[in-house]
DNA sequence: AATGAATGAGGATTCATTCAT
DNA sequence: TATGAATGAATCCTCATTCAT
């Protein structure tokens, strides 16, 4: 999935929903005046390409974290190890804060009850990645490209690798979120721990089988 | 903190919003009508114990969470080793899974932008738990207990443990949530590996110190 | 029925569509805020007792036109000869072309199929008169009376009747309406003419069984 | 008054006004964009046709109506005496019930108050047909060949006669959409006695004078 | 001439909050 | 203290109309 596929006015909404929140916005009291305005389109515009702004505010946060992953992997891919892999996601989650305060919103959203969250369940389905959180499609991919001519591990040790793995880089957002640790060598030091932990996991699930 | 000190009507505030929450409703889309009807009182009511509807569904999920982390703390007592520890509030998520929803709701909430999350906040406060998200706290006491007479690692460690011990519980619930594992014997194994992990990281922390 | 069994809301905003409707209102085009300032309440009120815009004005015409004809049916009970009676409902017509016009928009309504012609029609099967249009049901009264001891016709000589009547008083209506006869003597002839070719009619029909 | 007159755009949307009428659209609720789907064009083709929706449905119901009361004349002149005229007519609503329902709405819209009201009211007023309603027209002309050699009657009488046949033809059009009789033996009953009842009051008219 | 994308005024409806009882 | 009827601000969405192509 390709930004340029977007039509200039469906971009311009996801645009405008992903900036209205980074600016601090209640994603739950958006309204479609709000987003239409800072979009620079007419109200009745949105509705020639949405259904409703529940779709508005499902699809920017669903394809924003499509663009993101896909980024992300492209700038995997170059790294070697899968220690330098796993680092650079978290580098990236660091240097890149403000859009992941858009996927931690996305993977929130993804347990919530609301018409939007409806909306983004429905999304992934039809790219069928039912199961799949945004993130976890990722480390799925990075674990592939490691195993490489090793024989691939049973279903369910593969999905829970992948769980721990999610839950590991997770809790680094979290921190950084939260702004636990203010100091870069403090970061690197988790970073670092972070890093060595899954490697070492990956390695024991890959040799299990 | 003890549910006797609350007044019966704030308590039939907090129980409807959590009943509600529980069968399925959109909090963000919860009526005031549907809180005190479910309760029992009258709208007016309700308005003479809360500010407004946000209070009420923050501190309906405030204190719900409160509770549930005292009772697991209370269960989690009774267990001798961190393993059981650990496997105790595991086997505590699965067997409640509908309080879970509450607990997870509520660890959204505080990231959010919402007037409810701003109560919540706002509660954590008051309770001079302003950095510790309520399961957080839990994790903490286990994790003195467990350390015994040994060396206090450094508070940086600490906070990585923390994190990294809530970040496996939390991808455990979320397994659970998105029914991933279907047969006990799958959860059984994923519990074991998650415990096992938990306790291979304290004992490196607490011994690197 | 009696209108003081209505709340008194519920009559201001029936007050509020007929008067509405009476100085020219387009009914298709009639806003609830236009209904609600007319009637003195707050627009959320309104919803208070009514589902929607449709029901508010369904019912007004409704209920005028039920109170309308019991009216006409305690006038007509007076008047001893049929034709006195049907005499008597010629008049009426003309004393309240106001009302009249209400009447005449309720049974146009009545095959329409918006809304507001959905709910007068659930409206008539609620007062188990499914099949009888507001103005049939007084004519039907006053033929029964007219019967006294005599055989009743087949029910299928009696609709024919009803219609026919009908036919003819609603054709008086209209002419009143479009103003035909300007002047009183004209009126009086077209009076005479009508009764006397409805009260034939019936006492064909009640020889013929 | 010729169909071929109109230009095949204009007629293509007179033709989708109808067509969703006869399906059961509720008029007041067309909008252009069904109207011009349908008629297969562009919406803003229809307005260089058109000065607005208004225009577009009263022209519609008014251009139908005209061509059924020509066609209905047409067919009416082959029959010989009024009895059969008459029942000619009746015959016609029952086997063209669809286009009646068109007829009865043009003949209620004349009594509305929106805007599509006054432009069929302003379409009567430039075929110089102010005070007769379509059908009536039809009517006045069947008058006007049976009367033949005979004396005409008062203006006075003629519009009372015209008004009491039409509440005839009205009445039993009513009875037909209400599908009262259900039986064609028992519709075959009605429309002889309103077909006899007719001729009975033409004659007694014609003979007074 | 024909189009349909873009628009925004307009209107129905909801619901948090108040306040008289 | 407890209530719920009344309110109207707030917001979604529709759709007639325009106008650049």
């Amino acid at each position: 999935m390709n930004r340029e596929e977007y039509l200039p006015k469906e971009k311009a909404v996801y645009k405008a929903v992903i900036e209205l929140f980074e600016e601090g916005a209640d994603i739950n009291n958006l309204t479609v005046a709000e987003i239409t305005g800072r979009a620079g389109i007419g109200k009745g515009t949105a509705y020639e390409y949405f259904s409703g702004k529940e779709e508005m505010i499902a699809k920017a946060f669903f394809y924003n974290g499509e663009i993101f992953c896909n980024q992300l992997y492209e700038g995997v891919s170059k790294e070697k190890t899968l220690y330098d892999k796993v680092n650079f996601v978290l580098l990236e989650m660091e240097n890149q804060v403000a859009i992941m305060g858009c996927i931690f919103r996305l993977l929130h959203m993804l347990s919530e009850n609301s018409l939007v969250s409806r909306w983004i369940r429905e999304l992934l389905k039809q790219k069928e990645l039912s199961e799949e959180v945004p993130v976890a499609g990722l480390i799925r991919k990075i674990l592939y490209d490691e195993l490489g001519d090793r024989e691939m591990p049973s279903e369910e040790n593969m999905t829970y690798l992948v769980c721990s793995i999610y839950s590991r880089v997770f809790c680094y957002g979290m921190m950084l979120k939260a702004e636990i640790y203010k100091k870069e060598e403090q970061r690197e030091r988790v970073r670092r721990l972070t890093s060595r932990g899954i490697c070492r996991e990956v390695e024991e699930i890959f040799t299990l089988g």
